[in-house]
RNA sequence: GGGCCGUUAGCUCAGCUGGCAGAGCACCUGACUUUUAAUCAGGUGGUCGCAGGUUCGAGACCUGCACGGCCUACCA
């Protein structure tokens, strides 16, 4: 017998397997499988009943995946994991006549279910003496080599779930992705926001500058945008009384990808009435500390070679002078995008001619101190013209009430005090859409008049928040790339 | 967008100055009743990313394309 190990040889193997299963009258897919101890669960009970003295051993049935296979002569052992870890199982004289049949026909990667008593083997590894096996689910295909795992980037992102069974540690980054979150609900619930939902489509996309995605409803045979921002929804509700809320959703912009940019991403936003950006920044702290200590049982993490300490309060630095000591140039000395310009040219930056002062201050900040913040710091009162939806300081109307939090070279949070000036709301949307039309192509930037008409009711004075959860997540995970922090993260349509 | 690197068996990777396509794991056959990266013996498995070109001869050299990684620029 001639036998190929190709891919289409292998699965040819394993569908043979499957129909020698059905002619014997086993259903290698059956409905459903009991099992009484999880993996760790079964080892536990032998610890205890070790621990005991006795010499009674627990009857178990488990279930998982069949990770290797050391077949010894008349005997075999077979690796099972499952979602709490890994159990020895032996396959002896105890297996019953069928469990026997059934046991020629498991590969690597199958799901089985197994049951006997537990005990120990010579070598101390905790094992059950199998007496019965049933196929749960046969697999079909090749498994990522044991030893080396799943490396290939592109195809651990593609196919997650090869990753996962590959890869021991990709599911704990997983599990303290869902931790974050969990914890970021448990903080604001306990302070006394409220969790709410609002649009992904939207007539209008704002509360950002960024480039949104359209996309097309048939019955209503109209365009909306895909969300880019929560503020305008999250900002009305406050107008509504509901003077604490929050949302965790998605977000998704129209713009590149890179290590720290995915087009879909998830946002923390959350708005309080009657408090300031100072103290937002005391929540952020708060929040942020939280997490950690939650999630990594220590308010420090390991982040691209560096111990970040998140322990508050964080550093505070004037953005007007960080820029300056970071890179010679004191931006309120250049009134207006020109003069800037020529001072950015001087140090030897190339310069867009078509950008704002806004832009300009803002590639200062990404190029010469955003990188040098590994320590979280929070950069504090921001230029009025990069942010047209936060409120003059009182002594300065050219700069208002905005913070953005960095961390580990990243930003992370951006918050402000609310504009809710309705007139001064829309002269700052009007100076947006004249400064951006005429340099900006294919893009339509609209005013949102719903939105400006809810502050025409009156909003109080309100301190918001934006926490961008993925790069949280990379920070206290030691994750460089967004992409190993999101399971399914955008990748190029394969050929 | 630009630069550099990569794409070889199901997986992880070698493949020199152009000269028969390789290893480990996995898979198949056999041996083995306490193994655990089991071991031992034997074996199967290739559109060398795709398309052209140079050459007696290309996995390797040249051109183009696709996909990926890193850097860089832009978007934020």
């Amino acid at each position: 017998m001639t036998k190929q190990t190709s891919l289409e040889a292998i699965t040819e193997e394993r569908l043979q397997k499957l129909e020698r299963l059905r002619q014997q009258g086993f259903n290698p897919y059956p409905n459903r499988y009991r099992r009484s101890h999880t993996a760790s669960e079964a080892v536990a009970l032998l610890g205890t009943q070790e621990a005991a003295g006795t010499e009674e051993r627990g009857e178990v049935s488990v279930a998982g995946r069949v990770t290797a296979r050391r077949d010894m002569g008349k005997i075999s052992f077979i690796d099972l994991r499952d979602g709490s870890g890994k159990i020895q199982l032996l396959c002896s004289n105890a297996l019953g006549e069928e469990a026997r049949r059934v046991l020629k026909e498991i590969d690597i990667g199958d799901i089985i279910g197994a049951s006997g008593k537990v005990f120990r083997t010579r070598t101390k590894e905790p094992t059950i003496e199998t007496t019965d096996i049933v196929m749960l689910a046969k697999s079909l295909r090749p498994l990522p080599e044991k030893w080396h795992g799943l490396a290939d980037v592109d195809k651990r992102h593609r196919q997650r779930y090869l990753d996962l069974i590959a890869n021991p540690g990709v599911k704990e980054i997983f599990e303290t992705r869902s931790r974050v979150i969990a914890k970021v609900r448990q903080f604001m619930n306990r302070r006394g926001f409220i969790e709410v939902e609002t649009p992904v489509l939207q007539p209008e996309a704002g509360g950002a500058l960024a480039r949104p995605f359209v996309t097309h409803h048939n019955a209503l045979d109209q365009d909306f945008y895909l969300r880019i921002a929560l503020e305008l929804h999250l900002k009305r509700l406050i107008v509504g009384g509901l003077e604490r809320v929050y949302e965790i959703g998605r977000i998704f912009r129209n713009e590149g990808l890179s290590h720290k940019h995915n087009p879909e991403f998830t946002m923390l936003e959350c708005y309080q009435a009657y408090a300031d950006y100072r103290d937002v920044m005391k929540l952020v702290e708060s929040m942020v500390a939280g997490v950690c200590r939650k999630t990594r049982g220590s308010l420090t993490a390991q982040f691209v070679g560096h111990e970040i300490n998140f322990k508050p309060p964080w550093k505070r630095l004037d953005l007007r002078e960080a820029v300056k000591s970071f890179s010679g140039i004191d931006y309120a000395e250049c009134p207006d995008a020109a003069s800037l310009g020529n001072a950015m040219v001087k140090i030897g930056m190339t310069v867009d001619p078509n950008k704002d002062r806004g832009r300009l201050i803002d590639e200062l900040i990404s190029t010469y101190v955003e990188p040098n913040l590994v320590q979280p710091t929070f950069l504090v009162d921001y230029p009025r013209d990069m942010s047209p939806l936060a409120k003059n300081r009182p002594d300065n109307d050219r700069v208002v009430e905005r913070f953005e939090a960095f961390a580990g070279g990243m930003e992370i949070a951006n918050a402000f005090t609310e504009l809710n000036d309705p007139g001064e709301q829309r002269r700052r949307f009007r100076e947006q859409v004249a400064g951006r039309s005429a340099h900006t192509e294919g893009e339509e930037w609209t005013i949102d008049e719903d939105y400006l008409e809810a502050l025409e009711y009156g909003m109080p004075p309100t301190g918001g928040l934006g926490v961008g959860i993925d790069r949280l997540v990379m920070l206290v995970t030691g994750q460089e790339s967004i992409r190993e922090v999101i399971l399914f993260p955008q990748l190029r349509d394969k050929p």
